[in-house]
DNA sequence: CTCGATTGTCTAGCAGTGCTAGCATCTGGC
DNA sequence: GCCAGATGCTAGCACTGCTAGACAATCGAG
């Protein structure tokens, strides 16, 4: 059986290829630079190899966001772990994610803009998508406020978050002021 | 020169049959069905007759975009003119800009997710995006608080709802407690 | 009223897209 | 060493945005 385990190890070796593959044209060159095509070039195989391992390019920007997802959970425990007191905490831990959406920016469209085919907010979410949630709870509960769920509060702390993250990046915002919107953000939203 | 009068008012007529064809068909079924030939057949003309009004698809999309800037900045003007208070008006503009984005995804979409080549936060952002974004000013100025910037605060505020518009519509974020996040952003943003 | 020039519009086609049917080739087990 | 089945390929479909070049309708000059 030595064989076919070779094999299946071989297979989800190309399919991590095919996804980081698809991670890197698209922080390059943008996904809409990201064809079955070239993407099948880049890994040196012919395209239905493509949709051997994937339903369709739909599933593959899936895969890059639960990537994504799960690199961005880890950034925001990590922001928050390495600061003391829960208003420094919760900067701290919006500096990460507009960080993270700044450095990352095909990755994050995976997670948020594009169709990648995840359910959200639903039984069927993936485990990566509820995780980078939780890691904002963590955090964001300690702050919600008398009387306010800690979700909700999370909920309107992330959409800020996100609205800051996509207006900043399509150049809807002038770009100077980013780190006195993330204080103002912080400042008002946060309950100490 | 009446004929050549009649023939640029029947010009300008069929460029608004364009715009208004394209907003209708995607509002009905999404941009992604919004090709140049079916837009050409639904206003029975042929596929080239769109570009010699637009230089592409892409301009469309802008036309349907400053379209729904114009109506976005009216309805919240009369959102916010009809109700009284500092504090009633701020929660009763996040309404409007929720509202609007959710009755019209198509225009939403166009404008702020979609590249219909708009430039944005530059000189030459056209005279219906800046107009929005006053709107939002004229309310939001009241409530910014001391020595914050009220330019600033609209762009925090104005952020926070479009993060709520479309992470709700991308159903990323659970539909029935939308009237709780809004009065959570108005009632911590705002400084009465 | 006729005729050439100018508009205006259309047909046909290009290069590219996501995706797939069906054939070749290669390989593991006998 | 051979054969069956897995595996990856070539070739092609229907679609996309966009455009060149042919054609017809209209206009102004004589």
């Amino acid at each position: 059986m030595s064989v076919q385990e070779r094999k299946q190890r071989e297979r989800a070796e190309r399919e991590r290829l095919i996804v980081a593959t698809a991670r890197e044209l698209a922080e390059e060159q943008g996904w809409d630079a990201v064809t079955t095509r070239r993407l099948a070039e880049r890994i040196e195989y012919s395209q239905p190899v493509l949709y051997s391992h994937f339903r369709g390019k739909r599933e593959i920007i899936g895969a890059v966001a639960l990537e994504g997802a799960a690199e961005l959970a880890a950034e925001l425990r990590a922001a928050s772990a390495s600061t003391e007191g829960a208003r420094g905490r919760v900067t701290a831990l919006a500096r990460a994610y507009l960080d993270f959406a700044e450095r990352n920016p095909a990755v994050y469209d995976a997670m948020f803009q594009l169709d990648g085919g995840l359910a959200f907010a639903a039984e069927d979410t993936p485990e990566a998508l509820k995780d980078g949630f939780a890691a904002l709870l963590e955090t964001l509960r300690d702050v919600a406020g008398e009387g306010v769920d800690p979700g909700l509060f999370t909920e309107v702390f992330w959409a800020s978050l996100h609205g800051l993250a996509t207006l900043t990046r399509a150049g809807r915002l002038p770009a100077g002021d980013a780190e006195a919107r993330v204080e103002l953000l912080a400042g008002r939203l946060a309950v100490v």
